[in-house]
DNA sequence: AGTAAAATGTGATTTATATCACACTTTCTG
DNA sequence: CAGAAAGTGTGATATAAATCACATTTTACT
């Protein structure tokens, strides 16, 4: 059986647990591996479990009108179906594999039964929720009034800074789907990489990405 | 001194709090009325206030790259600024009255000890934060994908039948303001509503609205 | 009530980006 | 490792919506 108690990437809500509150868990929950592209819930699924990602990187995706949209992607560790087991009994996103990933799944009710019961702990989830729904906003404003190169030029930067820690890194997303993430048609996308690459802002092998340039990016991020 | 207890228009978390509670939420908050217009609380400024608005209409809107952004409209009984209180110290966005309104201000250090020490109470501002999340998603995927007539008929049916239950009404925003919300400009959204208008799709005058046929407003929604 | 200020409507023009079409390249898979 | 499938690059064209410019209407104010 695994540990939860001794589990070195524990979320800041489960430090909080006693004890016996880690005995529940540990007999509540399950460890899954996934591979890049297994989907890990779906969209219109009903959700008795709450994810808690572990390891890896995970887009949380929905149906749009016209096509899939990325609303965001999380690196682990963080929960990635909070507001899909607590707002809904339904799921009203998907979330799948970007890269490899493991993710804890726990039971619902004992993950409320925390909440009811451990203040600090639910403390830490109200925290959470509420820096992603700011983080959200954030996002939404720049992509919602910026033109195609500042929305690009914003995600190269996140990915590097956020999700990777690294200048030079591996798209974890294909053309089609950086289109999905900032709203765009994936020929769009490819032009202004090309571009960025030609103006040596970037270097580009396909998926491989290098910035060189990063205060050029952020410009081309401010200006819109 | 103002009376929480016998409040009538109560959250759904505070139904859950004890008469000590009662007691402290009541000398710890005040009232205070607000005229269409006036600014709530103001993105950038320090917050030590959770927002509970009362009576009215609000919008929550913060400062974009080359204009405002309206990130959602909050009709009462509704919490303001969860987010804004536990996500960080400064406000990162502002609310501002569309109607006459009155709000609650709750500080947040009493706040937080109910989230401490009362389960129920914790429970419910989660599910609250979720619902609103998963609302958030719907609609930025939906104005991501859809052209501006889908996306101000969608805004139009919202507007009647989740904020006013009413086919006619006032419109609390002006063409600008509707342009924020949407991602368009106002004369874009002067041009659609004439034209909706003149389809007698609605019945328009100035900023009185009525929706003759909400069956055509919600298929232009979902053509897109 | 009368004037100033703000908001709105609407045509003409420009522009960013979608779409279409197709060649090319990378990656899977047996 | 070969062939198929998926993904990518890039030109040509179409188009939705932004912007500009200005007349008109509505609202606010003393």
């Amino acid at each position: 059986m695994h540990n939860c108690k001794d589990c070195k990437i524990k979320s800041a809500a489960a430090r909080n647990l006693n004890q016996e509150e880690f005995e529940i868990l540990e007999s509540n929950s399950v460890q899954v591996r996934f591979k890049k592209g297994d989907i890990i819930f779906k969209e219109e699924a009903l959700t008795l479990n709450v994810a808690y990602l572990k390891t890896g990187m995970v887009k949380l995706h929905k149906k749009g009108p016209s096509r899939e949209k990325i609303l965001r992607i999380v690196r682990a560790p963080s929960y990635l179906g909070i507001p899909t087991t607590f707002g809904d009994k339904i799921n009203h996103f998907s979330a799948t594999a970007i890269l490899d990933t493991s993710v804890c799944f726990i039971d619902a009710n004992y993950f409320k039964n925390f909440i009811l019961h451990n203040g600090q702990f639910a403390y830490e989830i109200i925290t959470d929720l509420c820096r992603n729904e700011l983080n959200d906003y954030q996002r939404y404003t720049s992509y919602d009034q910026k033109q195609i190169p500042g929305r690009i030029a914003d995600t190269l930067i996140c990915f590097a800074e956020k999700l990777f820690d690294s200048y030079t890194f591996q798209l974890p997303l294909n053309r089609s789907e950086m289109g999905d993430l900032i709203g765009t048609s994936r020929e769009s996308v490819s032009r202004i990489l090309t571009e960025f690459n030609q103006e040596k802002i970037i270097e580009l092998q396909t998926s491989q990405i290098t910035i060189l340039k990063p205060d050029l990016l952020r410009e081309i991020s401010e200006k819109g």
